[in-house]
Order: structure tokens, then sequence, then C-alpha cells
DNA sequence: TCCATAGTTCCAAAATCCCGAACTATGGGA
DNA sequence: TCCCATAGTTCGGGATTTTGGAACTATGGA
């Protein structure tokens, strides 16, 4: 079990954040985070949208995101508190995020994605606020 | 040589932008299109910092930023013109590269990332704006 | 002590990325 | 017209990354 790496906010990168960001899962749960102003538990965004993502997968995606600088997570108990570095990124990186979720969330409302695909209509890919 | 693909803007999806923009080159490859206005070869920035990138690696990151539908690409001739599709794509999402491309200026600023790399002294990473 | 819960780690299959080599398309010359 | 140079694309396969099932670790009860 090795320790939570958390970079430091100057050493936090505009690539990774994207990189991190560009996973509709992981903006998502980002979303969510920040939403919620903390969200206990991983398994709390254990589904997203009609996709329920396996725990190893959930557990990388919270990696990616803290190893990118945008949340910081410390075990509490049996669980993790994820909690988002809005404040910091958005000072090193002013209107990043803000435009990053903005965007996202401008997506849902064009469901022009729905159309090419013949069948399940009730959408297929998870997108941030469909939580 | 197939025909060139260009989403039309209401099919253009955050993630590709956010994807085609986490790799540092192709975020450089655009903040030139953008500084330049319209560059009209894709050799003309087959070097970007102290990096040659090789031709069908450039090939292919013209080729994300298209389909991520960021730029506009037509044949002239021997040679492709390129333009960014800035004003659309910041009608549909606004502010979005903006704060992408002033968060990878702003990270050029800070030189930490030269700090941790023991050798290379001259710098590792193509960033936007060192072309 | 034993069990349930919450995440992590390991590992192998699948998907992507990278780039050299071969190819295509266009515009000149000779 | 034929040939060549230039600019970019496509192919192929090795390297890297992502994914997720299974096994493991850590903590809090009963």
């Amino acid at each position: 079990m090795r320790p939570l790496i958390h970079p430091a906010i100057e050493d936090v990168r505009p690539d990774a954040i994207l990189h991190a960001l560009s996973d509709p899962n992981r903006a998502a749960i980002f979303a969510n985070i920040m939403r919620a102003g903390c969200v206990e538990a991983c398994s709390a965004v254990s589904a997203l949208g009609d996709r329920v993502i396996p725990k190893s997968s959930l557990s990388n995606h919270f990696k990616v995101l803290r190893e990118a600088g945008l949340i910081r997570s410390e075990r509490r108990g049996v669980e993790m508190r994820n909690h988002s570095r809005w404040t910091e990124v958005d000072a090193r990186f002013p209107g990043l995020l803000a435009a990053i979720i903005t965007a996202y969330a401008a997506d849902v409302g064009t469901a022009s994605r729905v159309s090419p695909a013949p069948e399940q209509p009730g959408g297929e890919g998870p997108v941030p606020g469909a939580a």
C-alpha cells in the first residue's frame, strides 16, 4: 500500500490536467466531486450514467486525477475522502477548470451523439452530470 | 488517399478537444496555427523546441487536431493549408481554448520541470510557444 | 477472532501511440 | 511526355498505456 502522491501545485502541468479530464469518466468523477464539494468514497461514484465501472478501473481513475493535481485524497478509516483542488488549480491556471466543466455540461445538452447510433437509445457514453 | 474529415461544429466533443491538446506537441502546433492565423504547411512546424518530429507523427498530429474539430485543412497544390476553427469552437465552448492555451503559456514560465531531470539540461519537453 | 467493506495491486489482454519505410499526389522542369 | 523533387499519407509492428478480473491489504465492527 504505497502512500498517496499529491504533486505540489507548482508541479501541476496543463497536459496532465487535460489528459486526466479527456476521459469522460474521469471528467464526470471530477465534476461530481466539484458539485458535492467533497465525495466521501470512491465507490460513491461507482456508476456513471448507465455504466458500472469496475473497482480497479475506478481506483486507477482516482489515481490519475490525484497525480494530475486535480484532487486531494486522504484515507478516513476504511474509506477515502476526496476533495477537489479547484482553488489552487484555478489560481495557477485561471479559468481552465471552469471552461472544461462548462464545456462538458454544454455537450450533454447537445444530444446529437445519439443519432448515429442505431441501437441503445438511452445513450451510450457516460458524461459529467449524469451520475 | 482518403478525403480529409472535418466534423461539423455541433459534433465537436470536449473530450476529443482535451485529448488532442493534452499532447504538448499538438498543443504547440495548435498554438502556432493560432499565432500565425494560418500555417501554410505541416512541415512549417516540423521542429518544436529542440525536437524534430518525424513526418508520419506530424501527419498524425494534424489528423488528430483536424478530427477533434480544432483545425481545418485543405490541400493547396502539393502542400496543406491549415487554419484554426477557433471562432466556431469558442462559440460552442466559450473560453475553453483560451484557457488551455493560456495554461500552457503559463507553464512555460514555470521552468520547475527541468530540475528533477539529472541530464539533458537543455530541456526535454517541447511546449507551446517554443517553436 | 472473524467478517464485511473499501481500495489497491498484479497481471495479461486490448487498445493506442510512435515512427521508419514505402507509397501517393501535385508541380515543375528538360 | 517523362522524370524528379516536395509534401503528406498509409502501413506495419514494436513500445507504451489502458482496462478489468482476481487476489490482496487495511480498517471497523460484531
